[in-house]
DNA sequence: CTGAAAGCGCTTACAG
DNA sequence: CTGAAAGCGCTTACAG
């Protein structure tokens, strides 16, 4: 079967290549009635415009390219589900680029993939871009939205991680805890700028806050944003009987699922001997009973479009935009993983 | 700054825009000479092709679509990232497509999103494809592969879903188990062709072999694919004194793992007083010590990609093809929350 | 409101 | 091995 082109619409409209491509885009006045005509024509033969001819005269593709260093932690699914969403729902297609920390895959992402003009724009999730990454998108005139991750150049939403990782801590202080661990995500201590470290920086804060530096300092143990990266920091960390803490702040709720079961193990009550709370609002955390900071990310991922459909000059934002610089929402939710010490 | 377009590397090179796209793109004959002063003028300016221009005249977009319903749970995160390495090593981009059950989002995807010539190909994973959608795949041209979900048309990639179904139920009948539960997927047993009605045909096969099938009959509760979805289904499976099963074969590690929480809630040891299986090879199984039968959803999405590229006529494909019909890799891996009945 | 024409940036027969 | 020319299927000034 040949596909249909834009010349057999205007054929069969009677009407010329010109006039049925602005009845069909809408762009450029047609009369209702022809407009009809070309649409009746265009459903009859079950046209659709070929996106390679239409973007190499615009220079839109309706793509926008997403990078994320992981698709099977709770928090990049969601925010990868909210982002294909509000993308479908725009017209848009999602192009994935699963790429992590440097390296091979990472570079030809950014130099073969993202610079050739396959998507107008760009989405990094939870990625902490170089210079030259963000110059390189710059340069092709792509509009770039970070999502929690650190960078320069381009939009950036984020929650406050350092504030949430003072909340955290503040709310096992005021249950009379002070030997408070922190399970925090690799190279915590190595990039204060990222998510882990700002997370780590705001319970150090806490800590010291509460004269109790020195105490901060002696239980961080950095470790994979995974339950069983936190099951084996947890058993490090609990397996120590003088020093043994007797509340711990996961760096996330997955960390803090695992934190639980080597508690369990180790034949420690949860909330009774050690107190646990982490940070997402996964969707497990109620089953645990887990006590941590919400975040939305599936929200987020929808925020995140509706920032680059902005800059994409596309004003059909409805929710409106946040404040530039102001953080993300979470929220503190107390459930039976943290109690007083007793 | 402007984009460098093959014109100018031709000019800078010295050749004709024919030369330089044959030297670029390696079809036809170039004198070695000429290549790599083409290969050089390109390189100076930064040349890279315009993908729009190029898939117009070639009717190749090296884009392959991916329609997932998933991409948190551990099986589909773990495929796409599969599906995501190979294509990206291949050159070509993956479009994501994160469409469930029946809808308006999927009639979307299938009618304009996919029906456009913005993919040459389409992968789906888990997904019970209608007739309307084969065949709407089917006049584009697109070939089509599935991994484990029914459906006619296109090539089929699945493990043997029953006799995985089979082999669980007959572990934990060989370890003198008669009480044996089933937590199925939801859907099991008004969608026979599914992957969760095969798993659910498989425990019942095995139930019946052994005389137990009105044993099997009382024992199986649906539920969501996820560990929450296990958890409140063994708190019913459980919660029932009189009938209570002394082992559970679950159609997921997801569903297992809520399981094994489930048991613990009601002080019923694992595997002491119940044996648990799943299915998947989770990666958090090992934490758990958890008995699985294991599949390589990663290996299955490299996989489909080989299957994928060698229907578009590439013939870089390395790996040898699985022969059609036979079923993909599974392993039983026995640990610790099966154990003979007591 | 509508049409004829040019052009987006490539690739590919067709000659040589 | 290389070049001139046509053409992929659209959209968009430019006229009218």
């Amino acid at each position: 079967m040949l596909m249909a082109a834009i010349g057999d619409v205007a054929r069969l409209a009677g009407v010329s290549k010109a006039t049925a491509s602005r009845a069909l885009s809408g762009r450029g006045h047609v009369a209702d009635a022809t407009r009809r005509r070309v649409e009746a024509a265009a459903a009859e033969i079950g046209y659709i415009a070929s996106p390679a001819a239409a973007s190499l005269v615009t220079g839109r593709t309706m793509n926008v390219g997403v990078v994320i260093p992981f698709v099977n932690r709770w928090f990049f699914g969601e925010v990868l589900e909210g982002i294909e969403q509000a993308l479908l729902a725009a017209g848009y297609d999602l192009t994935l680029y699963n790429v992590g920390s440097a390296g091979l895959d990472r570079d030809r992402v950014f130099d073969f993939f993202l610079a050739r003009k396959r998507v107008d724009a760009v989405i990094a999730v939870g990625v902490d871009l170089t210079e030259r990454e963000t110059a390189s998108l710059d340069r092709r005139e792509k509009p770039l939205v970070s999502l929690g991750g650190s960078g320069t150049g381009g939009a950036l939403l984020s929650i406050d991680d350092r504030a949430v990782g003072a909340l955290a801590t503040e709310h096992l202080l005021h249950l009379g805890h002070t030997r408070i661990a922190h399970l925090a995500g690799e190279g915590a201590s190595t990039h204060p700028e990222s998510v882990h470290g700002c997370r780590r920086e705001g319970y150090l804060e806490a800590m010291a806050a509460a004269g109790l530096a020195s105490e901060a300092d002696a239980h961080i143990v950095e470790t994979a944003m995974s339950m069983p990266g936190g099951y084996t920091g947890a058993l490090q960390l609990l397996g120590h009987p003088g020093r043994r803490p007797s509340a711990v702040f996961a760096a996330s709720d997955e960390m803090a699922f695992g934190a639980i079961r080597a508690a369990e193990r180790l034949g420690l009550a949860v909330p009774g001997d050690l107190s646990v709370i982490g940070v997402d609002g996964h969707e497990y955390a109620e089953m645990f009973g887990l006590t941590t900071i919400e975040q939305y990310p599936g929200e987020q991922g929808r925020l995140a479009v509706d920032v680059v459909l902005h800059l994409l000059g596309e004003d059909v934002v409805a929710d409106p935009l946040p404040d530039s610089g102001a953080p993300l929402p979470t929220r503190l939710v107390v459930r039976s993983t943290t109690a007083a010490l007793r």
